[in-house]
DNA sequence: GGGATTTTTGACCAGTTGGAAAAATGTTAG
DNA sequence: CTAACATTTTTCCAACTGGTCAAAAATCCC
């Protein structure tokens, strides 16, 4: 008499296995094109099967985006999570700072998706980004003041503060390919990240001007 | 006997006048939904005509995304154009910084349409991001670096540098969603980019660490 | 092995897409 | 007015789109 669940979770191995190739095929779909962009032949064929078969997991192309940005919004604001009151103010925001820039270097094709819905304005994730992100958010700016009330860091807008290290972290995914064109062959192999992480951890310490 | 040039540039003033119409229309379409994700139908009704019209003013529909493109990405390294070799360094620096925020305040369709093209990897610019933009940015660099040398700004990576201006200001125009949903109604509204202004002038001057 | 179940395939469908052709409608100069 | 020209609309098309369905094939379980 149990109503077997509507269709919350996969049951057999073979089905988890085959979402998760599909799952990672659509991120790199989706992650170039966006979602409107995208089409279940061309994750399909990543994927290695038709595009029925592919079907026959997911019920539409929308499940599919939909479960990978939700999926992925929870790695996403891990490293926010961590930032931690307690903690000492400049190594607290410095480490933050690495785990961003460890994340564009790790997970590209998640920042692009992630860039791709801001781009259109946010249709799938506008709720998260008004509510979870926005309380998260507040919350971290909060302790941020805090540590301003205290000297421990200079007198500026927390929530500007944050949104300057997403940018400047997240750049190095979303425009890879700018940077690796203006670094040239070079400088733009792997050593970027590390030039990154030291430049960037230079500008938020002690910024271009020099002490009097 | 002249040749009519094979169709470079519109003739009548009606064409002109359309052809920017649509132009303007296919910014709005592009620069939310990316090139694959944008169709003509849409630009079309849009720029308020039908779509055999609007192919009788572009031949397609790449033609009016290349046009686009390109007509846009001079505008766009203008502020860097300007940096001036024989400026005070910091006020130099400031002021490009206060260029590209504006341009991300007043031109942010370009800038989403051009970070479109990025998150694709730039299947259309790639030759202006190795050709003119890098040139462009090793020049502005080897400045960067000459003022330096003379102590005037302290010593850190050119290249990241630009970089870091242009990811936080883009950033502003690219995920307007995002920074409106955080920073709430009350502090979302016009402000934000006078906030910005200030908040990035005093990171890139300081930085968060308190002069010891 | 054999029946039940799960997975895969092939054929198909209605709607959309980029674009072509051609006819119909202005517009304008003489 | 009218012929030349510019513009717009109607019609059409082949390819692609997201998605369905029944049948075939593979797998699983006893």
């Amino acid at each position: 008499m149990s109503p077997a669940p509507a269709k919350p979770q996969p049951r057999t191995r073979i089905q988890r296995e085959k979402q998760d190739v599909i799952l990672e095929a659509a991120l790199d779909v989706f992650s170039v094109h966006g979602f409107r962009g995208a089409t279940i032949d061309q994750i399909a064929e990543a994927a290695g099967m038709s595009k029925p078969n592919l079907l026959y997991y997911f019920p539409s192309k929308e499940a599919i985006h939909r479960q990978l940005l939700t999926g992925m919004l929870d790695l996403w604001l891990d490293p926010l999570r961590e930032l931690d009151a307690g903690g000492a103010p400049i190594p607290e925001l410095r480490s933050y700072l690495r785990r961003k820039l460890e994340m564009a270097r790790d997970f590209p094709r998640e920042s692009r998706l992630f860039a791709n819905e801001m781009l259109q304005g946010a249709p799938h994730a506008i709720d998260v980004l008004e509510g979870e992100l926005k309380v998260l958010v507040d919350e971290k700016a909060a302790i941020i003041t805090g540590w301003m009330d205290e000297g421990k860091i200079n007198r500026t807008d927390p929530y500007h503060l944050i949104f300057s290290i997403w940018a400047t972290t997240q750049h190095y995914a979303d425009f890879d390919v700018q940077v690796r064109a203006v670094l040239g062959k070079d400088r733009g192999g792997d050593g970027r990240f590390e030039d990154a992480a030291r430049y960037l951890e230079n500008l938020f310490m002690d910024g271009l001007r020099p002490k009097a």
